[in-house]
DNA sequence: GCAAGGTC
């Protein structure tokens, strides 16, 4: 047996180095051999990989999709090769002469995948040293030394469980993905996509859909009254019947009934409070973050799933907060609280928060726990290192504060709720015109099997009023980011009369349900046990790039109604949330020993042989359905010229434009905007019977409209002359360029509208002179009298929105524009945000090359809170 | 070039 080092194997880089630092006791350097870090001390190494460095695939014979039915893939082989050649490599350099292995990969299903993985690759090249498996849920000292005192053996078993869903993926996958693309002739970038992840979140996408087209709105009305005490502050009030099941009703199903009732309420000029019902809530504070409930809560401050976790992953690699990928919402025994609150105290923003939970009177922190309790990693949490003042960019800092502070909220105390409900019935005619009513068709609401039940005993009007006030403010006092609004109802008694004002009948309609956002399609994941933590978030991303998908929330293209009602038809399986349920119950099987890996990967192909047989024979139906999808996809309209339909194209620059579909007989065309990707609104012109367009650019977004309609605008649209051109017009200081031409052509600046919707400030004399300033999208612009003295040009005024807005002289505008550019241009700089680029702005930095060529301790001094160490890592970065 | 699962 070779004597040479021990081998210690982790999941990832980040978790090596921790382990090395651990077992050594800091003494551990590291090395770089073939771009991988090798940790080493005494007669230890330690590597860490990056995931799965091997890959499945099919062989190369089978690559070619043309040549190779789809079904044929269905009994071919599946190989495992190196996918990470780098690692690879090293992992067998280290392992040739290794006296012992250690596999220290994560605690999961994955986990031991991966370290089976390493297990082979340390097998081709020493089939003699003794390889041991430890098992952690949590890098800390006491774990890992435990689990390295201990260790265990590697569960075949449960890794064969993972490479049973590897190769049921995989063969479903390619083969639905091959059929289908093939059937609609669609080879390139753009091919049609199935699997047993992307299919049922597609469906549930869809799903929600079909129930919003086939919603049948139903009106109701509303009644509301203010009510006061005398010389107190007005409250709202509602309508509402209670019948003798206790049932509460807001909503008036008739209208005749809602009249009666309307007029009853404005013959009453006030209430007498007929009971005051007040109890106390305890609202508990949030469990602490597992992926799932951060994406959510990083949602509701506007940041898509893709960014919250590419901001996370940022926030883990330097170090500040705990592993972003994470089941787990209980935190391990190894986390000390105190300790980690004392560390957190330290810092600007939440230190006096996180101060403030220590210095309670009870003492004990005692943090909440969720239900889902894994040994993957702990929950998301802030590691106690704090980032300097201008080690995050401001989106960074923004969610590094949401992960700090829910750790600070799952450590505090709960909060309290007053709840005030008050009660009155109407005064005066009130109750004589309300009994007038039929009551029973107030009540009956058409979605209600049970049927109508009896009415209370007591008629008349009543109206009800709920407050809550906060009478502990607990968590809230340091997690914002959930409400904790008041809604004030005074304190009133039985029997005490309130007057009555604002009186108010509204007419509603019942509303569709509502599309998925981004994070509860996630929540709806994994709820459904769709999908992991890792991977939820680029499901969804893939379902954009695959064109099944646009917007936001995002909405299913016909393309993806297409995919699923064939799926659906053919392939049930695949967009079925079963799919995944029966191959976990599988694995279940293979891990416990109860089922082979042969046994459960054999019936997956036999199931999928017998789809085959029937999706073959409706391969032409399938294919013509799936490309009539994608032109519909594409369809805006009527071509006015030849009457085949307008399309939306792609130059071969990139930019989109409309063309008709009858190109090259017929070359009509009309123009979009340049920024964004054009979305097509279920929305239609009256006049041309085009689909609005809507240009999605982030926060640029907006709706172009009927682009026939803006390009008539523009036709039809006079140029408003407002001075001189400054490149070429009366006045002009130089001559323009070499050719000959002069300034003092005559050219004269004028606001002019775009055939593909913008407007801008430009040059009469264009295209010989091309000079122009833009102008905004919206809103009516007016020339006003006031004159800019520098530029001679008339002050411009935009009337958008309720205020109209002062864009002032449009040289002077867009120079201001260009500076704001030129700031955030500093942005780009790693480590640079908002606020810091505000600081550098006022130092006289506007731009990138500025502060290059600035000198580090000239600036360090002229900037609070930067020292030249700072200033020199920026420049070092912006090169 | 297909999937889904790791990690960067």
């Amino acid at each position: 047996m070779s004597r040479g080092p021990e081998l210690i194997i982790t999941e990832k880089d980040n978790a090596a180095r921790r382990i090395a630092e651990i077992l050594s006791g800091g003494s551990a350097t590291a090395e770089r051999k073939n771009d991988v870090n090798v940790y080493k001390w005494g007669g230890k190494r330690c590597i860490g990989l990056s995931g799965h460095v091997v890959g499945v695939d099919f062989p190369p014979e089978y690559s070619d999709w043309r040549d190779v039915e789809p079904v044929e893939l269905i009994d071919a082989p599946v190989r495992k090769t190196p996918t990470q050649e780098g690692i690879v490599s090293a992992l067998r350099t280290l392992a040739r002469n290794a006296s012992r292995v250690t596999i220290a990969t994560d605690y999961d299903r994955e986990g031991e995948l991966i370290g089976k993985e390493a297990y082979e690759l340390v097998r081709e090249v020493n089939e003699d040293a003794p390889i041991d498996r430890v098992r952690f849920s949590s890098i800390t000292e006491n774990e890992v030394r435990e689990a390295f005192a201990d260790p265990d053996d590697l569960d075949f078993d449960l890794a064969a469980a993972g490479e049973a869903r590897q190769v049921i993926d995989l063969t479903w996958g390619a083969a639905l993905t091959r059929f289908l693309s093939l059937s609609a002739r669609q080879l390139g970038n753009d091919f049609i996509s199935v699997g047993r992840v992307q299919g049922p979140t597609l469906k549930l996408i869809v799903d929600r859909e079909r129930e919003i087209r086939a919603f049948d709105p139903e009106a109701y009305w509303e009644l509301f009254g203010d009510l006061s005490k005398t010389g107190g502050d007005p409250f709202e009030a509602q309508y509402f019947l209670e019948n003798d099941r206790g049932n509460e009703a807001e909503r008036v199903w008739d209208e005749a009934v809602a009249g009666t009732l309307t007029e009853a309420l404005a013959a009453a000029d006030d209430a007498v409070v007929d009971d005051v019902r007040r109890r106390t809530r305890t609202d508990e504070p949030p469990t602490p973050f597992n992926t799932t409930a951060y994406i959510r809560a990083a949602g509701s401050l506007g940041y898509s799933a893709q960014r919250a976790m590419s901001i996370a992953e940022e926030l883990y690699t330097a170090g500040y907060v705990t592993y972003p990928r994470t089941d787990n919402t209980v935190y391990p025994d190894d986390l000390e609280p105190r300790e980690l609150l004392e560390e957190l105290s330290g810092d600007v923003a939440f230190g006096d928060d996180a101060a403030s939970l220590l210095d309670r009177d009870d003492g004990e922190i005692e943090p909440t726990e969720g239900d889902e309790e894994t040994t993957d990693h702990p929950p998301i949490h802030p590691t106690g290192d704090l980032p300097g003042a201008s080690d995050l960019s401001d989106d960074e800092r923004e969610v590094y504060e949401l992960i700090v502070r829910r750790f600070l909220a799952t450590c505090a105390p709960a909060a309290e709720w007053e709840r005030l409900r008050v009660v009155a019935l109407a005064n005066g005619e009130a109750t004589a015109i309300a009994n007038e009513a039929d009551p029973l068709a107030a009540l009956r609401n058409p979605d209600d099997a049970e049927g109508t039940p009896e009415l209370a005993a007591d008629g008349g009007l009543r109206l009800k009023a709920n407050g809550k006030r906060l009478l502990e403010a607990g968590y809230h006092e340091v997690y914002p980011y959930r409400s904790s609004d008041e809604r004030i109802v005074p304190d009133v008694e039985v029997g005490e009369t309130l007057s009555l004002s604002g009186r108010r009948t509204e007419a509603k309609e019942t509303q569709p349900p509502r599309r998925y956002g981004q994070s509860r399609l996630i929540e709806e994941m994994e709820k459904r046990g769709v999908g992991t933590k890792a991977t939820r978030h680029r499901t969804l991303e893939k379902l954009y790039d695959r064109g099944y998908v646009e917007g936001d929330p995002p909405r299913p293209t016909r393309l993806a109604e297409s995919v699923v009602e064939a799926a659906e038809g053919f392939a049930e399986h695949v967009v079925s949330e079963e799919m995944t349920a029966q191959l976990e119950r599988d694995m279940q099987a293979i891990a416990a020993g109860e089922k082979g890996y042969d046994e459960v990967t054999a019936a997956s192909r036999e199931l999928l042989d017998r789809v085959f047989e029937d999706l073959t024979e409706s391969r032409e139906a399938i294919g013509d359905q799936l490309q009539e999808s994608l032109k519909a996809d594409k369809t805006l309209g009527p071509c006015p010229e030849c009457g085949s339909d307008l399309l939306v194209r792609q130059s071969r620059a990139g930019s989109y434009f409309v063309g008709c579909d009858g190109y090259p007989d017929c070359e009509y065309t009309l123009p979009l905007p340049s920024t964004g990707k054009p979305l097509i609104l279920d929305e239609a012109c009256d006049d041309h019977d085009l689909h609005h367009v809507k240009m999605l650019a982030g926060r640029k977004t907006f709706v172009h409209g009927c682009p026939r309609c803006k390009a008539d605008e523009a036709d039809e649209a006079e140029d408003e002359v407002i001075g001189a051109c400054p490149d070429c017009g009366t006045g002009a200081a130089s001559p323009r360029d070499e050719g000959g031409e002069t300034a003092d052509a005559g050219g004269e600046l004028a606001i002019k509208r775009l055939r593909s919707g913008s407007r801008l400030v430009g040059c009469t004399r264009y295209p010989d002179c091309d000079y122009s300033l833009p102008l905004p999208r919206r809103g009516e612009i007016e020339v006003t009298e006031e004159t800019c003295e520098e530029h001679d040009l008339p002050h411009l005024r935009v009337h958008s929105g309720d205020e109209p807005w002062e864009l002032g002289c449009p040289i002077c505008n867009y120079r201001e524009f260009r500076a704001r550019e030129e700031g955030s241009e500093l942005q780009t700089v790693e480590g640079i945000g908002e606020r810091t680029a505000e600081k550098l702005e006022g130092a006289g930095i506007t731009g990138v090359d500025e502060l290059k060529s600035a000198d580090p301790d000239d600036l360090a001094g002229d900037v609070d809170g930067v020292g030249p160490d700072t200033v020199r890592d920026w420049q070092a970065k912006a090169d």
